[in-house]
DNA sequence: CAGCATCCGTGATGATACTG
DNA sequence: CAGTATCATCACGGATGCTG
């Protein structure tokens, strides 16, 4: 797999744009990367993927929620982290928050469209990985086995 | 009267399955659900969705690398991180491991079949966000905008 | 109901040093 | 090179109490 390509540059720090590409030249003329430490890709993908953000969204698929009922879906969450996920999510732009000035106050949360597509990608991923658990759960067992046996 | 077996204790967590879910009978069959908190595939999901763990299989899927290979591309990971990210993933059956004892000593990882496709949905995801980041850094401007004003 | 402020523990994380 | 071990830190995240 590796021709003379070799390795990456020695030692060299390319700290030039804030997403500049780590190895060889296959990113082309890509603006944002993940694997680069200083690129905001990576911040904004951390929201996504984070523990809650991947769970608030995947529930939000389905439809608008309001706080506490995204709370009991989302199994586990504190009032703290449910909020501040939610705040970094809008942030993104890819939840929408809805308050109506009502007594008692109703907050309604939804995808935006950039929301839904992140989430439809997520939701992907998430389905695939309860699908295949089955597997995991064999693999995990085969590893814990050949490893507490030494 | 039927099974006793429904009991949903006051208070009670539904430890029934690993997997119950949470509210209404949307559940059909399912056997595992990430947003339930004690099913397994919860943790799968945060090894895989991790900080460190999609960055890793993202890396990975470009083909076999070696630790200090993985290390200067996935930029910014520890030692120590990456050490137990990769474990994490191998035990999971994401990852193969193949060490060679040589001298000085050489360990390939690459990706299995499953953490292949795994990959593949992360890299969607991954490849859609840095896509969409000019959106993204465009609503957190103007959510901070918004924000400092008031 | 929807949320923020605060306190505070624990575990994730990173730097360093050491081993095979 | 490919890790493991150890230690210090600090942000994540939970519990509680309060507000509108």
């Amino acid at each position: 797999m590796l021709e003379g390509m070799d390795d990456i540059s020695p030692g060299a720090e390319r700290t030039a744009g804030p997403c500049a590409e780590a190895a060889d030249a296959a990113d082309a003329d890509l603006a944002f990367n993940v694997f680069a430490k200083a690129c905001p890709s990576r911040r904004t993908l951390e929201d996504v993927t984070g523990r809650w953000g991947s769970l608030t969204l995947g529930a939000l698929y389905e439809g608008s929620l309001r706080f506490n009922e995204l709370r009991r879906r989302v199994d586990g969450v504190s009032e703290k982290m449910l909020s501040q996920t939610l705040h970094s999510l809008e942030r993104d732009g890819l939840v929408h928050r809805e308050a109506q000035p009502t007594n008692p106050p109703r907050v309604d949360y939804e995808l935006t469209s950039l929301g839904r597509e992140v989430a439809e990608r997520l939701l992907s991923l998430i389905h695939f990985v309860e699908d295949r658990m089955p597997s995991v759960l064999d693999a995990q067992q085969s590893y814990d086995v050949a490893r507490g046996a030494r």
